[in-house]
DNA sequence: TAAAATAACTTTGAAATTCAAACTATTTGA
DNA sequence: TCAAATAGTTTGAATTTCAAAGTTATTTTA
């Protein structure tokens, strides 16, 4: 006997793929200008006189392991010429070292100097609690399938 | 008596909070710039001549109700200034319309032109293109507590 | 090994994007 | 009515971005 497609949704999912269409295309792109400008505002109430941006390139290089302009601009997702621009302003406000290779004289090596080290641990820290008082509220560090999704998530856009 | 690590990790394997932290913020940090390097591809490819951005100004005002400046400024999270320019250069391209809120004339009511339409429809096709990949990957729509768990996470930063 | 190609980066020129603060026009409230 | 509040625009300045051209160093190839 043929159910009506209605009722096996109705009964057997609550959910429909569309919806959860819209909740993931919410979560992607809507939040994160939210997160964004919730991190901008933290930077300025601690005084810290940087853009997200800068203290996105500042996290680029911390991540990143050979620091060569090619590889933070590729990491960022930026061309190189944009980065050199970036790289001049912090150079210049002394957050990062700028040096050739000597193996390689056409690489330049960026490094980050104190000052970025304290911006970074603020910034760690922020994230930090921010995470937290999610996980508090919403009981979410129970949730092993969510935290198995989200990195499943996580792993498809790295490819 | 001492149980070999792979078991441990396969038959009692949890996530710690650290791990989920750690994932969470992954998936809304250095994610999200490689779906805005993907959307930006996708418009070049496509032809538009816009930025991320301008669509993001035009998905703006799609999903807004009264369409004045505040309120459109309100929900990209940039002061109205910022708005003006970028409404400013959308308008010169066609993209949209603008004009005196009749009631009242202090607001300026913008608008959705056909080349505006087009830019979104296509927009959303790629958006719901690219989530029903990852659904087909993850198998997520079988996926309920996923989908509950994220329209969590989803309304925790509305708020 | 000398010339050509490639790689890594900077510079230049131009356009977007952003903000704060000053300014204009309109409406509201006392 | 008139001061205050609201809605936008303009201005001036800094950031951010890219493409394309230029520089220097290294590698490949003929």
């Amino acid at each position: 006997m043929q159910v009506p497609e209605q009722w096996e949704l109705g009964i057997l999912r609550k959910y429909n793929r569309e919806q959860a269409r819209d909740i993931i295309n919410e979560l992607l792109v809507e939040i994160f200008n939210k997160i964004l400008a919730i991190e901008g505002q933290n930077l300025k109430d601690k005084g810290i006189k940087l853009s997200m941006n800068e203290v996105h390139v500042l996290e680029a290089i911390s991540l990143t392991d050979e620091r060569t302009m090619s590889n933070v601009s590729k990491r960022l997702g930026i061309t190189i010429g944009s980065l050199t621009t970036s790289i001049n302003t912090l150079y210049q406000k002394g957050y990062v070292s700028r040096e050739r290779d000597l193996e390689d004289r056409r690489k330049v090596v960026v490094g980050l100097l104190p000052k970025a080290e304290a911006v970074l641990e603020e910034h760690d820290a922020f994230h930090e609690e921010m995470i937290d008082s999610i996980f508090e509220e919403m009981e979410l560090d129970k949730d092993e399938l969510l935290i198995e999704s989200l990195e499943k998530l996580s792993s498809y856009f790295k490819k």
